[in-house]
DNA sequence: CGCCGTTGATGAAACGATTCAAGCAAGACT
DNA sequence: AGTCTTGCTTGAATCGTTTCATCAACGGCG
C-alpha cells in the first residue's frame, strides 16, 4: 500500500541501496543521481517507514519523559527543555502521564520497553526503583528527575531541596517574622520532605522563631483552599504571621482563602507569604507571590544532555548526578523592600 | 543483543511460529505447550519488539495528539479523555505539543507520518488544511479537535462557542446588567469569534444593552491583567457593569486588576464576570469565576472514537460532527442568587 | 485396515529499510 | 599497455515479527 524505497528506486532507475544513500549518506552519492532520485521521491509522494528504519538499527530515535500531573506547569516546562534539547540530536520526546499511579507508570514503562526508545527520563513514583533496574539490564538508560535521587547508581537532575526551603525561611525571618507556618503534604513526598527540613533548619538557628506544620494531602489549589482557612484561624490568635507553602498551587489556594470572606486578611501586613516553583500563576496572583524558583527548562535539557552520555557509559560507571541551586524570585507577599 | 522470539523457541523447544501463536492466538495451541512458551519467555525477559510487528503489521497502534499549547488545563484534560478511550482499544496516546506554531505542527505531523500512526488528532493551527489532506491521502485518517470544524469533509469534535457566548452573555444580561464588555482576542481565532458572535447576539436582543470590546493579543493571564486595567476604566465612568472573558486565563487575569491596586472593586457588585472553559483555577479564584463549562473530556474520548470508526469508512463518505454543548457553572461572581 | 477430519505445530515468505563487501568505469600513474 | 586509484553504484543479507500453506499425529468410522 505505501510507497516504499523500492518503487523510488525503479522510478529513478537506481538500486535501493542507492535511495538509501541518497537519503543517509547524500556526500557518497553523484549530484545528478541525487537529483534523480528526489524528484521520484517527490513524485510518488515516498514518506521512509520508521518501523522499518528502526528494526535495522536496533533502537528508536525517541526519548520518553514520564511525568507525575501533566497539569502542572512545572512538568510541561520540564518537558519543554527537554524537547528542544532531544531535537539538537535528532531525537523526538515522548510524553506520558503517570498520575502519580505506579500502575500507570508501570503501563507506559513497559510500552517504552517494546518500542525500544533510546531512553527514559523518568519522574519517579513512590517506588519505581525496581522497573528502573529492569529498563537499564534491557540496555535502555534512564535519568530520574527531579526525585528518586537517592539511588547512586542512576543518574540524576535535581534541584537541592532543602536549600530552597532554608532559603525560603530565611527569607521570611529576615523580614522579622518569627511564628512562620509550613503548608504541605503528603509527607512521604521527598520533595515535601526536603522543603521542610531545610525550613526547619533555617528556624532552628533563629532563637525564638517556630515552625509549625499544617499538612495537606496534595499538592493542589483545592488542599490549598482548604489549609488557608486553618492558616486564618492560627492568624487570628497571633499564631502565624508567615506562610511557606510546598508548592505554588497550594500558596495560591492558600491566598485565596486569606483574602475571601468578609474579613479579608492584608498581605503581606497581617501575614507573609512564600510559594514554591514560580509558575507564571504565583506571578499574576491578586498579591505577586515570593516563590522559590526551580531550573525547570535546564531540568529538562540536562536531563536529555546525561541521557545521551549515557549510552557510552559502563554499565558499572559511576553516574552524574547533576543538583540545580534554586533562587529567591522576591514579589510583594513576603514583604520585603524592594 | 536483544533476546528474540527465536531465542526463546530455541528454548522452549518450538518453533518461532507458536510463540506468536502463544502470544497473539493463544486459542490454538495446546496448553502445556502455553507454559513451556510463557516460562521461556520468563527466563530470558523476552519483550516483545514494537519495530518488528509494527512494519509486519503495516501501521503501527498509536494515536497521535497535537494540542495548541500543553500548558492549558483545557488541553490537558481533552487528552486525558483521550488516552483513557484509546487505551479501551489497546491503542496509546502520543502527544505533541505545537505552541501555536504551524512550523511546529508540521514538524510532528511529518514525524507522525513515518511513524505510521494510527490516526491524528489534531487541535489545528491557523491554516492546516493542506497537511490534513495530506496525512489523509495517506492513508492517515484525521479528527479535527475544537476547531476547524468548517472544513465539512473531515470528522470533527467541537463545541458550539456561539451558543456558548449567548449563554454567557444572556446570564449577565438576566442579572439586570446591560453595559457588557467582551474580553478576548486576536479576533482570527474561530473560538474567539463565536463567542464574541453568541455574545452580540443575546445582546442584540435587549434594548438598550450594550456590548464593547477590548481586545487582546493572546488568551493568557497577562493579556488579562493588562486588559483588566482598561476594563477598571471603563467601569469607573459608569459604561461598564459586567464583563465576559474568552478564556478563563482571562477572566483571572482581569478579577486580579481589578482586586488589587489602592482602590480595590467589588465583585459582582461594581461589575459582575463570566468566563470560558472552567478551569480549576476558575473556582478557586478570590471571587468564584461564573465559566462556561465544556465537556473537555468528552471531547477527547469521542474524537478517539471518530478516529476509529473512521478507518472503515470511504475516503469519500460523508464525516461525522460532533458539536457538544457548553453549559454554565454559576458561581459568585456574576452576582446571581443561589 | 484404510480413509478422513481435527488439532497443533511448522518454517519459509514478507514487511521496508540499512549496511557492506564487491563490482565497475574512468582516469592517473609507471 | 597494464596497474592503481578514486568515485559511484549494486544487490544480497539482515533486523524481529506475523501469517499461512503445509504437515504430522491421532482417533473415529465404515
Amino acid at each position: 500500500m505505501g510507497v516504499s524505497v523500492k518503487e523510488v528506486a525503479q522510478r529513478a532507475g537506481v538500486s535501493v541501496g542507492t535511495v538509501s544513500n541518497v537519503l543517509n549518506r547524500p556526500g557518497s552519492v553523484r549530484a545528478e543521481t541525487i537529483e534523480r532520485v528526489q524528484a521520484a521521491i517527490a513524485d510518488l509522494g515516498y514518506v521512509p517507514n520508521d518501523a522499518a528504519r528502526q528494526l535495522r538499527a536496533g533502537q528508536s530515535t525517541q526519548i520518553a519523559l514520564v511525568v507525575l500531573d501533566m497539569g502542572n506547569p512545572f512538568f510541561t516546562d520540564v518537558a519543554r527543555g527537554a524537547e528542544e534539547q532531544a531535537a539538537l540530536s535528532g531525537h523526538t520526546l515522548l510524553l506520558a502521564n503517570s498520575d502519580e499511579s505506579p500502575d500507570r507508570e508501570a503501563l507506559h514503562l513497559d510500552q517504552f520497553e517494546r518500542q525500544r526508545v533510546a531512553g527514559v527520563l523518568l519522574v519517579p513514583t513512590a517506588d519505581a526503583a525496581e522497573r528502573v533496574d529492569r529498563l537499564r539490564e534491557r540496555g535502555i538508560p534512564v535519568v530520574l528527575v527531579d526525585r528518586g535521587a537517592s539511588d547512586r547508581s542512576v543518574a540524576s537532575v535535581a534541584v537541592d531541596d532543602v536549600a530552597g526551603g532554608r532559603m525560603a525561611a530565611q527569607h521570611l525571618l529576615d523580614q522579622g517574622r518569627r511564628t512562620l507556618v509550613f503548608v504541605g503534604g503528603p509527607a512521604m513526598l521527598d520533595q515535601v520532605r526536603d522543603r521542610l527540613l531545610g525550613a526547619q533548619d533555617a528556624v532552628g538557628s533563629v532563637p525564638g522563631a517556630s515552625l509549625e506544620v499544617v499538612p495537606t494531602s496534595g499538592l493542589t489549589l483545592d488542599e490549598g483552599v482548604a489549609a488557608g482557612e486553618r492558616v486564618r484561624a492560627l492568624v487570628d490568635v497571633g499564631e502565624c504571621d508567615a506562610v511557606f507553602t510546598g508548592n505554588d498551587l497550594l500558596a495560591i489556594g492558600v491566598q485565596q482563602a486569606l483574602l475571601s470572606g468578609p474579613q479579608p486578611m492584608k498581605i503581606p501586613d497581617d501575614v507573609a507569604m512564600v510559594g514554591y516553583d514560580d509558575i507564571s500563576f504565583a506571578a499574576a496572583a491578586v498579591v505577586p507571590i515570593t516563590s522559590v524558583r526551580q531550573p525547570r527548562a535546564d531540568m529538562g535539557s540536562t536531563a536529555v544532555e546525561l541521557l545521551l552520555k549515557e549510552r557510552d557509559l559502563a554499565p558499572d560507571a559511576p553516574r552524574e548526578h547533576v543538583v540545580f541551586q534554586p533562587e529567591l524570585a522576591v514579589r510583594r507577599s513576603s514583604g520585603a523592600s524592594a
